[in-house]
DNA sequence: CGGACAGATGAAGAGATCTTCATCTTGGTC
DNA sequence: GACCAAGATGAAGATCTCTTCATCTGTCCG
């Protein structure tokens, strides 16, 4: 998936973040600092992420400029935990999307992917892997031999593996993917699950990489 | 949202079930019994309900020769519970839906509705009432006080809420959208987890209409 | 062979969640 | 006002979920 997003935001270290990571992730992006260069350049982008503590104007002025001068770009707006309030009360009929600060790298490409979806390329409901599939919705993992429940846990962990098929997930990513951003190093948690989900999925879906990880075959 | 939508289904009981919802939703719709007769009409419609089993061909080939056809309209597929392993098999890239039977029509229906989103309108990522919001990723209630954390139950029951604004639920439907079909008619559960969003979410939010059921305001 | 380390495994405990039940309160009706 | 039904509430127990910890097993390498 590729696209051309628009980062408005006035702290450079925050938009250097954001930039680098989209870029590595083949997105084309540029870098704008105030809310009256945001207004100029959107229409040309095919996603704006806007920070809403701008210096010049606040970055609901922008979005409803935005919305006002007909532009429908998609608009990821970044805000401050405390107003969450304000900031979901300004998303009009969920056209919109926003996330707090400080966030995850991960959260904020998902939620830009999402939007970037080609149309008519539905959402998946189903992921699968040879005689395995994963139902996103019900949770539960479908197998030849039937249909198994899944934790919260599990299931995140299973989805992270269908979303990297035979590739070699190294414990710090699963970690980071299905345990968050500020993980202990020193557990052993992820085992235990790779454990768990080999009991409910077959233990030979799950090939342990000796001094890496996991790959799911 | 409108639509056009093709039932595939022999079984009259079934079609009836679901073509009366459908219609009390605002749909037009239309049943055949057959696979051929799918075949012939299947590209006229916004949508098809496909039942696996039929008495002619069996859905899949129906399904297969669609798409051979070059059409594209989305199919959702109705399949018994011990085949769902094959059905999901035959789930190529997500493109379609599935369900198993017997389904609660509700189900039935979100599916309907996600697949006929019009492109272009994404998905509501938040649901909102007054000052009060849902935020439907991270099943938090948002609050001009601050946001506060659900649990499934209690998320599932304020979606439910926030997607009938100021309308009465009763609790027969509650219990039937939020606990599921086979629910027990006699449990207070209704009320109980009522009390646990109010002390969530304000009291004065949900209100009580007597010999009724519960309302947002 | 033996040591060291990576991974596998089982069990236990904390905490959350869901549901049921018993009791109390409120509203409506006669 | 008295009564009854509907609803509100608190508490307890069953179950699930997640995580940690201790121990066991297997692999690699000298």
């Amino acid at each position: 998936m590729t696209g051309r997003i628009l980062i408005v935001e006035d702290e450079a270290r925050i938009a250097s973040f954001v930039e680098k990571g989209l870029r590595a992730n083949g997105f084309t992006t540029s870098v704008v600092a105030s809310g009256a260069d945001a207004l100029s350049w959107a229409a040309s982008f095919d996603l704006v992420v806007l920070d809403l503590g701008l210096p010049d104007l606040d970055g609901f002025s922008v979005l409803r400029a935005l919305r006002d001068q007909g532009v429908a770009t998609p608009v990821i707006i970044l805000t401050a935990r405390d107003s969450v309030h304000d900031t979901v009360a300004g998303l009009s009929g969920g056209a919109d999307d926003y996330m707090t600060k400080p966030f995850r790298f991960e959260e904020l490409l998902a939620r830009v992917r999402l939007r970037l979806r080609p149309p008519g390329v539905p959402e998946a409901t189903v992921l699968t892997a040879g005689s395995l599939s994963l139902d996103l919705r019900t949770r539960q993992a479908v197998l030849p031999s039937g249909s198994v429940d899944l934790t919260a846990r599990e299931f995140a962990l299973l989805e992270l593996f269908l979303r990297h098929p035979g590739q070699v997930l190294v414990r710090e990513q699963i970690l980071s993917h299905v345990w968050g951003y500020d993980f202990d190093p020193g557990s052993n948690v992820v085992d235990v699950y790779v454990r768990s989900l080999r009991r409910k999925i077959g233990a030979e879906r799950l090939e342990t990489v000796r001094g890496m990880g996991y790959r799911l075959s």
